[in-house]
DNA sequence: ATTTTTTACTTCTATTTTGAAAGTAATCCA
DNA sequence: TGGATTACTTTCAAAATAGAAGTAAAAAAT
């Protein structure tokens, strides 16, 4: 669990936690496809190890981007949820998907459309963070 | 130079090629702060290794995100430019800077602040990449 | 004209990170 | 009560990164 960064530059300092291949997979799992689950977050088409998984899991929360905790009835499951922090996210993902959307398809063909994005963009990033704010209210009574 | 896809998403597969730490770093560089130069990346503060540093703008220039050029008065010094699709990177750029301005203060207390930002992001973006675009057009003729 | 410096790398080796598989402990379910 | 499930940890090989040093071509200095 490294904490020190390279520079004063903020893009850097967030690459330091955030610039890896997972992190931001994984919160996309959270916050467009709210999963909770550590088994979930092992069952993404991606194919995480479990290892790093578990690392990355870790990461986040030292960070203060999702929480870690159980339900009242389940003491198996852990249940994992971004916070205000992590959910501020939402912002960045859309950016990476519409780009990605715009230019990786010549790489990889079969990528997935996602039209509605560049219609309202803004307003796609507020429903993405109330859907989920609403998601976890529920689920924390 | 990996060019396969851990699956269909445009976030993952973008993350596939831009997700290190420092790809997004080096086009900080060439887009905010206009450097062009192998000399100029690796002098930046955050200290990336020249065999990093040569293996990650082979990767940006097989990706199509910068071109590698000389100029007539000068077969030394290579000069990579940002594409118009490396350019179009400046919404992700400016969306993680104002993440990092926001929730990385407290871990790095340093940072520099980007006050600006917050005022007019849409207006930032086009200014940063028209910028951009003219000094490319003054370099190239 | 020749030496020195600069630029853009490559190469080398050590360390760190990742990936894949297997193992473990606690809980849940039949 | 016994097997399945969940959430990990551990192990080990492979890949990526970091730091240092070396090289070749071009430019600048002498």
């Amino acid at each position: 669990m490294k904490k020190e960064f390279r520079s004063l530059c903020p893009i850097a300092s967030t690459l330091d936690i955030l610039g890896d291949k997972w992190s931001l997979v994984l919160i996309r799992d959270m916050l467009v496809r709210e999963k909770k689950t550590f088994k979930a977050f092992s069952a993404s088409e991606e194919g995480i190890a479990t290892g790093i998984l578990a690392s990355r899991l870790k990461l986040l929360e030292s960070f203060g981007l999702i929480t870690k905790r159980k339900l009242p009835d389940n003491k198996k499951e852990n249940i994992y949820l971004l916070t205000e922090k992590g959910i501020d996210l939402a912002p960045v993902i859309i950016e990476v998907t519409l780009w990605g959307d715009k230019y990786m398809r010549k790489y990889n063909p079969e990528l997935k459309a996602y039209e509605k994005l560049k219609t309202d963009k803004a307003s796609i990033i507020s429903t993405l963070q109330e859907n989920y704010r609403q998601m976890v209210a529920k689920i924390i009574v």
